[in-house]
DNA sequence: GTCTATAGGGTGATAGAC
DNA sequence: GTCTATCACCCTATAGAC
């Protein structure tokens, strides 16, 4: 049992490398079998299809790329502040696994149901509801400029996510090597918690 | 001959909505026959092998999605005017084409050296350089606040294209429909220019 | 130019020895 | 639990009749 953990969970491991860079249907049994150095119908044994040992994968993704934010929308603070806070958790959360909000868009507009079960099990929607809400109010006291939360939300959530999306060709177009764009992401956390604050002044 | 143009043009256009929806690894040559009204071999007289009619569509879509954003960055107009007119531009350009931008970032990351030599041979970059040094030099002249131009670009960037890229999460998530998504995308040609341009204010 | 039939190779999944 | 061998199917590509 010990080492069926174990094997269990590098099969886990490779298989998140493998969808994560090629996708469900660019990826290969054989090519996870590879990277996790058992035999292909090892991976059957375990996981019964490829279908499922992707489900595992995706959930867990989209798990990972959720929760964290999540925490930080429901928290109690000045509005000002839980932006900085989301900002600078989605960044560093996005930073830790660069290629998850690619393969979570790509599977969702692959198989879009997949993704309302998902999404809808999680807490996300109250908590962002929220958020907008304590945007909105922001508005109305006349702490932050009048605009549409919902175009708001969705600037705010493009700027932490877009460049991961795009960074194979910010890599291309800038010479930035992993090193530097790592930096770039740093340093973004400050700028858009800035940018987005510096927008919304009345 | 006549024919022959008809079925060509037949044949890429669907090809195109086929590799768009489902990628390289997930399109199949019989969809495309079936999308087109043809037989499968007849894919094959006209444009020898998958990979060439992928060639095709993809260097299409990557020229379609430049050309016309490309010649808005080089025109002579004050740099307030020319954010405004590359926001507009970008996202009317893309809502003409909603997955042309998750499709293009999506085979890009699959297989960044295809994008290397096209993106290169675009004249794209020249303008993009130009754009940011005049960004930069309203900076300089204390007509915007100083900031870091690239992460600007990068937001501005950010700002039009998320929006498409997590279409059917955005369209879940806030339960809109397709019309929706178009007036919301409409009304975010303004939001976008009134966000950076005061984001940027002194 | 357009079709049917099929080659040739790969892929997910399973059977069965150890 | 782990491996080899193999099945059954699917996919790209081509041959060849019309």
């Amino acid at each position: 049992m010990q080492t069926n953990n174990t094997t269990e969970q590098q099969i886990i491991e490779a298989a998140r490398k493998i969808f994560m860079h090629k996708g469900l249907a660019g990826a290969r049994m054989q090519d996870i079998a590879d990277e996790a150095g058992i035999n292909k119908a090892m991976l059957h044994y375990y996981y019964r299809s490829k279908e499922k040992l992707f489900d595992i994968v995706f959930d867990e993704a989209v798990d990972k790329l959720l929760a964290r934010v999540n925490t930080m929308l429901a928290e109690d603070l000045p509005i000002a502040r839980k932006i900085e806070g989301v900002v600078s958790f989605y960044i560093t959360n996005i930073s830790d696994n660069p290629y998850l909000p690619m393969f979570v868009l790509n599977e969702v507009q692959q198989n879009p149901d997949r993704i309302i079960q998902r999404f809808t099990h999680t807490h996300l929607f109250p908590n962002i509801q929220l958020f907008m809400k304590e945007m909105a109010a922001a508005m109305e006291r006349g702490e932050f400029r009048k605009v549409n939360p919902l175009q708001l939300l969705i600037s705010i959530l493009a700027m932490c996510v877009f460049p991961f999306v795009a960074k194979p060709l910010v890599q291309h177009l800038f010479k930035v090597n992993d090193v530097q764009f790592g930096m770039m992401m740093e340093e973004r956390k400050r700028f858009v918690a800035d940018f987005v604050l510096h927008a919304l002044k009345p």
